[in-house]
DNA sequence: TGGCTGCGATAACTTTTAACTATGCTAAAT
DNA sequence: ATTTAGCATAGTTAAAAGTTATCGCAGCCA
């Protein structure tokens, strides 16, 4: 295997440029020997004369002008390695992947990602949906970054940072909106349409109502939260929402929604990381970003 | 001014590899303590995290992957400095790394290797067999220097030499030697063996008996030329072989071949290398001897 | 011709860098 | 709780690259 050594193509350079050993070496800043002998093992190593030493001048064989050209091409790159990590030094760069469970991601996404372009306008932003078992997973196998799930977990492997409180309101058809609120007790007695297994927030609307592990009713399970509200509009039943869906969701469908009384069911959202991602301050920062988005998106309704 | 070495890079890309400092240790054959301080020194002149460590894997950050994108370069055109002096020497000498398809390498090779043994007797000749993929990628990657394989492939970086065009026989039981010659399309209807899948013999046969995406059959791939024949020999079915391997394959199996009246299923034999490679002039001669190589193999059937 | 002079090569020695071995520390796995 | 796997650190040694001093050769000028 070729022994090649970057200061040498450097002082080949040098050479190449001056003309001169010692000229070439005080612009390396070091001796001629240490010159002479560098560039000889170069040629040592390549086989081949690089120099034409004449009495008055060094000048390149056709060989090493052959070997400047692409030297010159390689010494640029290797530059640029440092341009590239002096532009990224401290900043997110490439590709970002973040994961976010359902219950966020239609409503919080856009403000993130638009704000994100705004920061850092070259980050490729991937994004992944799934639940949150599945992003700790992709998280532990680095296929995501970084993910905005609902708190805690309790993950050793993971940095968690809260963002945010938000309650839960009840949505019921329109014709309900002149009755009470019902009390977390009153609700095990209504018909309540829950997410699918394996979303965390069917188990906080569970937890809220206080049903032991007995689920209410088999074969009413949205797949997402509009599907539940559509299903509250067609006179099906009543459901629970964090409140960051609601603009989005009772735009389209004859319901209302209505605070509960204290004690109110709430989530924490979150992000989390490896702890071992040396991107921790950026990541920080970026939470920063995300939790801005959800004071935004829970201040209009 | 950025201080990196080229060991330094070359290190990081084993490191990239296997993902583990151990084992990229070895394979640079240094200690794992050496390679740690190495990429260690890397990260601090870079002034950025190349890897995240996990207690189980090491893998790239995002900076870390775009650094690799252009250390690959960088690496690479070193070691074509390497191959340009050894071109610039005027012969092939050192290691010569030829990638071959698997329904060549079998027929060609011992011929090849023979040639290029009485007229480059200390060339160091490694060989690769596998698909055209595969060995698309590996020239692409500078793991071997040329590959011969069927054309066309209209890969823009590469160098495209046509050596030979060669016909496809039918391999048929002995019981059916008197039998007229099939068409393409009553071939449509006998139990055609084929190679599984990756293969672009395969595709080429598929090809000639105009079988639009449908596969005739399945469970019935083999995974070499010998394997069908000796298939064929069972009384399985028939299948297609090209000229040069008639005589090794059809020894040793009660099977009989034919040639199809026109038109003629064939492929074009041709070599391959990376345009950049210093070595053209001397891969051009090289491409010389396989094309005599093949000429003398369809010769003697 | 003979002594300068400019310049690269060589030699002997020193400093710096990179390697090795041994061991530590942390986080999974059992 | 203990073992295991695997990267980091420390201390030491070997190798590489640099230093100064000196050589030798070719051209130059008297």
């Amino acid at each position: 295997m070729l022994n090649l050594t970057f200061k040498q193509l450097r002082y080949f350079q040098a050479l190449v440029r001056y003309g001169h050993f010692g000229h070439a070496a005080d612009a390396c800043a070091i001796s001629q020997p240490a010159l002479s002998v560098q560039i000889k093992e170069l040629e040592t190593a390549l086989g081949m004369i690089l120099f034409e030493r004449t009495a008055r001048q060094v000048r390149l064989t056709a060989f090493g002008a052959e070997f400047a050209l692409r030297v010159r091409g390689i010494v640029q790159s290797v530059d640029e390695l440092g341009d590239l990590a002096r532009a990224a030094r401290g900043r997110l760069t490439g590709r970002l992947r973040i994961g976010v469970i359902p219950t966020i991601a239609p409503y919080l996404l856009p403000t993130i990602i638009g704000a994100l372009h705004q920061s850092h306008p070259d980050l490729d932003i991937h994004v992944r949906e799934t639940v949150t078992p599945r992003l700790i997973q992709e998280l532990s196998d680095g296929r995501i970054d970084t993910a905005v799930v609902a708190l805690p977990l309790s993950e050793p492997a993971f940095t968690e940072v809260a963002l945010f409180d938000e309650n839960f309101v009840l949505v019921r058809p329109d014709a309900d909106a002149g009755k009470p609120v019902p009390s977390r007790d009153s609700l095990r007695a209504m018909r309540l349409l829950l997410l699918e297994e394996g979303h965390c927030f069917r188990d906080q609307a569970l937890s809220f109502c206080n049903f032991g592990g007995a689920v209410p009713r088999e074969g009413l399970d949205g797949s997402s939260l509009a599907t539940l509200v559509q299903m509250v509009g067609a006179g099906i039943g009543v459901t629970l929402i964090p409140e960051m869906a609601v603009r989005v969701e009772t735009r389209s469908a004859p319901v209302c929604v209505v605070r509960f009384n204290r004690p109110r069911p709430s989530r924490t959202v979150g992000m989390i990381w490896r702890k071992t991602n040396p991107l921790s301050a950026q990541l920080l920062e970026l939470s920063e970003v995300v939790r801005q988005a959800g004071a935004d998106l829970r201040k209009l309704p």
